[in-house]
DNA sequence: GTCTATAAAGCGATAGAC
DNA sequence: GTCTATCGCTTTATAGAC
């Protein structure tokens, strides 16, 4: 028997790796082990419930890793410390592209809208609330819990195009000190 | 005659909305108006062809409307004001993803790896360069050269998946007036 | 220079043996 | 549950008429 998460994980670094219309049937099978019988037995909806799949996952790793401790942290201000070491690491310093921002830039966007806003929605809501409550006020909390995912997503950008991961972390650690300064 | 310049806009928006691979010959025809005849009689080494002639032309646009400026003003402060609005308006305030940053965070960043580099690399420098002649200091020039390329960049990525172009807006605004200050 | 016809390969998806 | 064989379609690219 063939588990379901198990292999979700290698779908998830096809789709990362050559994007929706590139992840072939052929090249997921070939990196899952699986033969297309078997996966489409797993995933009775073919490629695209593949890649629903796929992005629920993600969705819910951010959910239990980032968003519901920045939301339920005591201490707000060691919570967003502690997202910014876990986006360092899920994102490799800039070498791992964000699966959900590749897809809001591409023509699935449509296709898969309502996962995408809502992921990146969260995102800002649960950072911008840690932000309140560690001392700052709602409009300011807000402004910068945009700029900071705005910056994530740019700086895995630019770090790739210039094939510099230091670009990344240059940025990371800029927004950690604005995160921590009141 | 169908001039190759001509067909190269239109050939670009077909990459910008389906990417790379989802540019079919098919789509890139229909769009073009051309027949496959004609498409390799323009473009002979087929689709690569036309992708590389197309960040070829965006980049050297940039060039010209931006980096040119950016590093002969006499003004330096006028000449970053001027990229913020030429900026919005070629990103139609978020709308409009950069074709250069998509391709950036494919896997297609392999085969044009070099284009890719050298375009962030020469706004980042030409950026940084009418900064310090503003009168900032190098390594502070530097610094918030690259975070400007990185908001825009995540700026874009974060307005799509929000479909909300304010997000754009918003961080542009934010933008100008670090740049205008000293 | 532009077209249509066609080739050869790859695509997503299905059927059926085991 | 997993496989192979296959369908029908689309893909990139070429050939040749005009």
């Amino acid at each position: 028997m063939t588990s379901r998460a198990e292999t979700l994980s290698k779908l998830a670094e096809v789709f990362r790796a050559h994007g929706y219309e590139g992840a072939s049937l052929a090249r997921i099978g070939r990196a899952t082990g699986l033969g297309k019988g078997s996966l489409y037995n797993l995933f009775p909806g073919g490629k695209a419930e593949m890649a629903t799949c796929v992005l629920a996952e993600i969705d819910g790793w951010f959910e239990t890793n980032l968003y519901a401790p920045l939301r339920a942290a005591e201490r707000p201000g060691e919570a967003v410390a502690a997202m910014f070491d876990a986006v360092d690491a899920y994102f490799r310093s800039g070498r791992r592209v964000c699966l959900v921002g590749v897809v809001a830039l591409g023509s699935e966007r449509d296709r898969f809208g309502e996962a995408v806003r809502s992921y990146f929605a969260r995102w800002v809501a649960a950072l911008a609330d840690a932000l309140q409550r560690s001392g700052r006020d709602a409009a300011g909390s807000t402004a910068l819990a945009e700029e900071i995912v705005v910056q994530i997503q740019g700086a895995i950008v630019l770090s790739r195009a210039l094939d510099q991961p230091a670009v990344f972390s240059r940025a990371m650690t800029a927004l950690r000190a604005r995160a921590a300064a009141d």
